[in-house]
RNA sequence: GGGCGCGUAGCCUAGCCUGGAUAGGGCACCGGGUUCCUAACCCGGUGGUCGAGGGUUCAAAUCCCUCCGCGCCCGCCA
């Protein structure tokens, strides 16, 4: 379907395709009318599909008008392209089906395409800025060790989802959620506030044998997280220790050490996302909106909602059976019997602050939120907050064994551990093609190879697939994968350089290029900016990699069919598509979080 | 038990919202391609009851119902 402009028929400087709609939808509309069927402009736009036909254009199924006009489809289409009228972006009308077919003058394609590509340059693709404000929120996990490949799933989504959006034109923050106040950042703090040689056995003898203190910071703090975790399940005094170190969080009078252990772990974490291009604008920290007092006005805020009640003793909850929350129980506590706020509530102070901000919130989210989702929803209402965030959830990874990622039983891999053998396969296949290239090339190279290998790995799925981790997929260089891509890129950087146009200019005369190849790959490049846009509104990111993979798809088989460095007449021409197929290689890849590579 | 998600060739996956032209890709497998711009590539081939059954419709992978299988969630945890 063609999306309609915001901006009405104004043709877009963004879209190639953008300024051949109005003649196709105005001479369609009129040849309707000839075969006795009128049809609003809108209706028309809406019925229009992109990429339909044989020839890959503009096609309008003819099956709902067709009982207008008391026809069968095919006679309906025939006699419409019949009655179109010349129209000089038009190369041909044809009826095949119930389709009326409709090809433009390649020409006019390749000459568009091409002018805006090198005209836009980096901003091909890339809308201009003009929605309300968005916050994204993503990954936000948990301080306590090192990143597993189960969560990187929602920071490489959330990531994408950013880049993606802030190129359709919305003004994008994004947020790390740091939960540095629950029992899980608590348990951190209380085992590294006793000496190492007072720690329980259990915990020490899990800990002894792994110690380093050349760990990055991530690992060595967060070490004794999975042994602690299991202790304090058969520990009911460990328990009651780390639950005081809780209620000192909450009364901001906790050791200066928590806060500092909480950072030290994160920004091992976020060492290892930066490797994969993930960033953020904004990291609030949960405790931050305790200190500031906001979690007691929602506290209070709560207390006098509509169907709030108190408990026997003293803890408050939120009669939710109006909200018809898929729980066993009707009912949601948001604040313990002693007086501290539990999760649900700071996540309302935390979205009540985002909306004081901006217009629209994002989460990303694992499906195991779903219902945090639903429950905070409910809690917002409650609250008199009529906005709601919309959530990105997404499906876990999990093992081939079955089950989750799990840190204690053993069968988590690490991000870390992830990169580091994608790194060591890469480096092997670039050394076996190139000889002649420096060592710190090879390792860059390698880098980009293997972290783009694993972005493109987890972007290439739909967020509500479930994935199961295997080396072997994750690993791939071939095929639908990010080296697939980056490798386009390194050949058509090549051929420019070859060409000593690295840098331009780009004369060209559309009619040289004429060979289906040729067409082919300005089609597909032409489409960007469709794609964009549709990812965008429906947060279907992985649209974006379904996209490089087509697009470096027709940039190979063009470079395989028709020579360019070796042409004549053709040559400018050619390089000049070359130019914009590189150029929109290196946006979409930008798109996505893998690095563009100029050799590999 | 309730809720949400998923089920498309041996394996992975797009399309499903908004029904429409021969269900697109990738891996694996088989057969080809490099005196020529990077073979991480390209060309050709084998392989499909779109989980099952019913319904709506001129038309269903797509919408509706029932069922089956898998995952997750249903805490004064986060």
């Amino acid at each position: 379907m063609v999306e309609p402009d915001a901006s009405g028929s104004r043709p877009s400087v963004v879209d190639p395709w953008d300024v051949f709609l109005p003649p196709i939808v105005a001479g369609l509309s009129s040849a309707l009318e000839r075969s006795g069927v009128t049809v609003p402009r809108d209706e028309l736009l809406d019925l229009l599909e992109r990429d339909g036909g044989p020839d890959g254009e503009i096609a309008l199924p003819t099956f709902r008008l067709a009982g207008r006009a008391k026809l069968a489809p095919n006679e309906l289409a025939e006699k419409v392209a019949a009655a179109f009228a010349p129209e000089p972006s038009i190369r041909a009308v044809s009826a095949k089906g119930g389709y009326v077919n409709v090809a433009v003058v390649p020409e006019r394609l390749v000459d568009r395409t091409l002018s805006l590509v090198l005209l836009r340059g980096d901003r091909y693709g890339h809308f201009e800025p003009g929605g309300g404000s968005v916050c994204i929120e993503h990954t936000s996990a948990n301080p306590t060790g090192p990143f597993h490949i189960g969560r990187v799933r929602n920071a490489i989504i959330g990531d994408t989802l950013a880049r993606v959006r802030r190129a359709s034109g919305d003004p994008v923050t994004t947020q790390y959620y740091i939960d540095d106040m629950g029992r899980q950042a608590a348990m951190i703090t209380w085992i590294w506030s006793k000496p190492q040689d007072e720690w329980p056995a259990p915990i020490r003898a899990a800990v002894d044998g792994l110690a380093r203190d050349d760990d990055k910071p991530d690992l060595r703090w967060g070490r004794p997280y999975p042994a602690v975790s299991a202790y304090l399940k058969e520990h009911a005094d460990a328990r009651e220790e780390v639950a005081e170190v809780v209620r000192r969080i909450e009364s901001g009078t906790a050791t200066p050490r928590h806060r500092e252990l909480a950072q030290a772990i994160l920004d091992g974490m976020l060492a290892s996302l930066d490797r994969l291009g993930i960033r953020f604008d904004e990291f609030v920290w949960e405790s931050s909106l305790v200190a500031d007092g906001s979690v007691d006005r929602v506290l209070g805020r709560l207390r006098a909602a509509p169907h709030a009640l108190e408990e026997a003793n003293g803890a408050w909850a939120i009669d939710t059976t109006s909200y018809r929350l898929p729980k066993e129980s009707t009912k949601v506590v948001f604040q313990r019997g002693d007086g501290t706020s539990l999760y649900v509530a700071r996540d309302v102070a935390y979205h009540l602050a985002k909306f004081a901000r901006f217009g629209t919130l994002v989460d990303v989210l694992g499906q195991d939120h779903q219902l945090h989702a639903r429950t905070l929803d409910a809690l917002l209402a409650e609250v008199g907050e009529p906005r709601r965030p919309s959530f990105l959830i997404y499906q876990d990874i999990t093992v081939p064994e079955g089950g989750r990622m799990s840190t204690r039983g053993g069968s988590a891999v690490w991000l870390d551990q992830l990169l580091a053998e994608a790194v060591e396969r890469a480096q092997k296949e670039v050394r076996s093609r190139r000889d002649d290239l420096p060592e710190a090339e090879v390792g860059r190279i390698s880098e980009a190879v293997a972290t783009g290998a694993v972005r493109y790995h987890v972007l290439r799925v739909a967020p509500e697939k479930p994935v199961v981790f295997r080396w072997e997929d994750a690993l791939s260089f071939e095929g639908r994968s990010g080296p697939f891509v980056q490798y386009a890129y390194a050949r058509a950087s090549s051929v420019l350089r070859k060409a000593e146009r690295d840098r331009g200019p780009y004369p060209y005369e559309a009619a040289r290029l004429r060979e289906p190849a040729e067409i082919e790959l300005v089609r597909t490049i032409a489409k960007l900016p469709g794609i964009v846009r549709y990812a965008a509104r429906s947060s279907h990111v992985h649209a974006v990699a379904g996209y490089a993979h087509e697009l470096a798809d027709a940039f190979n088989r063009f470079y395989e069919a028709v020579p360019v460095l070796r042409s004549d007449a053709e040559r400018s021409s050619r390089v000049a598509l070359v130019a914009a197929a590189r150029q929109t290689l290196g946006n979409v890849l930008d798109l996505l979080g893998v690095a563009p590579l100029p050799v590999m």
